[in-house]
DNA sequence: TCAAAAGTGTTTGGTTTACACCCATGA
DNA sequence: TCATGGGTGTAAACCAAACACTTTTGA
């Protein structure tokens, strides 16, 4: 976009549209970034359109770091959704309008196909930033989303289930958590990734059989109770062990 | 497509197209299937476009009627190719103008993103068609498989490595083998996915084990050596099973 | 009748599970 | 000082890998 204050539709692909699940980890709960549309405050998972010159991943790029002021977020495409009557009139149509961004309607009021993606973020990290649609943009934990507008909770639930299922492919502890994590916190998130109670004593012995971290003489300080060793990955056993998956496999 | 033999654009969505990568499993081999252009003699994926009231799924579905003549055919999506200067102009283009399947080259010659599916048929049902772009549809084990059409090997690259990491958690299978099949037949696929060789008695317990599969009195004769006994697969557990996946997991 | 393929079974060793025990810390 | 969370260890159960033996078949 030329000035982010006004949207060049001649510079976008027409049809296309990305949407974004981007999660982060906080409080032991799994957040995920929204944003609330200006005029009707329904809630959205951030998206956009892809320019000319870009490749959806490249655009997804873009868009969050307008929304996370971050750069080099993990991301992954995980479904197009595609049904034709997901978008014939975009909800945000209205909110351009009044704000300026656009000064016909036409070209958003068309049938979109959306490319979702899922993204993981250190939550610590990110500056949540509404677009121009919205008026708000924040971090909402799992349960308390209710109803987005098109079909972005069904959306949602496929991220979940792709983030599920990679959860032993994927970089997923690294990109979540701070560099420096405790055991606990690591074990805390693969919880409330899979929605059940890991062993704390098996969990650890099956994490360190992986080789993938590296336990610091440091101990995280300042909580109740005994202190926790502090960790951070070995990014280059951790990539190697990614290639092959932690787990299962013929 | 109202006639078969003009392609009218304006039912068509634009900049967006999809790529089928079929495999078939025959002389225990993985197949799949390609087209030759008209013109070039170049070797392409199977493909098409989105018509205004499809969704890409239902889309690939019809693309694959028409090339295999068979009917609810396992598809997956499993990547958008959206690199900017992957199609800026469409190599079947002139095979088109030729045929009179379309009076003007420019809807076809602008960049488009690719939605990657693979596709899982039954050898001996399939019937390999060509479309319009093509005067020759047929099988191809992998090794004779060399230069495709613009980003088509990694298409089918891409479609291998999903296949291998999906091999546990879709009813591969199911889809690849005839209705009724040998425990021999299964390994064989397997281990024709998988590129090592299994253990054949390790392979048979692990697989019964599952309790998917159906023992037949009858056995397959015809083959030198002992008669191999056959087998179907219980649909019902088969479900249940994957919703699980068979390996491994927390 | 014999080589090759298929059915069935056993031994072994590693991995996972389910625990017990001790240590450190702040309320 | 004690409840709570964290670090370390171990026995039992389970599963997967490796391998032996027998049966059937057509050449």
């Amino acid at each position: 976009m030329n000035r982010s204050s006004h949207l060049d539709e001649t510079q976008l692909l027409k049809h296309i549209s990305l949407d974004c699940v981007v999660f982060g980890f906080h409080d032991s709960q799994l957040k995920v970034l929204l944003l609330r549309m200006k005029r009707t405050k329904d809630w959205a998972l951030p998206g956009g359109f892809v320019l000319l010159d870009e490749s959806i991943e490249i655009a997804a790029s873009r868009v969050l770091r307008e929304r996370t002021g971050l750069d080099h977020i993990f991301l992954k495409q995980f479904k197009v959704f595609s049904s034709p009557d997901r978008s014939n009139t975009n909800p945000g149509v209205q909110d351009l309008l009044d704000s300026g961004a656009i000064d016909d309607s036409s070209w958003f009021n068309q049938r979109f196909i959306s490319v979702g993606f899922y993204a993981l973020v250190d939550f610590s990290k990110a500056e949540p930033t509404p677009d121009l649609f919205s008026d708000l943009c924040h971090w909402k934990s799992l349960e308390d989303i209710d109803l987005l507008i098109l079909d972005h909770n069904q959306i949602l639930d496929k991220a979940l289930e792709t983030l599920r299922l990679q959860l032993n492919y994927q970089p997923i502890g690294y990109n979540l958590l701070p560099d420096r994590f405790t055991m606990p916190e690591l074990q805390k998130l693969y919880e409330t990734i899979l929605g059940k109670e890991l062993d704390r004593r098996n969990f650890q012995r099956k994490m360190l059989s992986y080789d993938i971290l590296c336990k610091l003489e440091e101990r995280k300080t300042g909580g109740a109770h005994k202190a926790p060793f502090l960790y951070e990955f070995n990014l280059e056993n951790y990539g190697k062990a990614l290639k092959h998956g932690f787990n299962g496999g013929w």
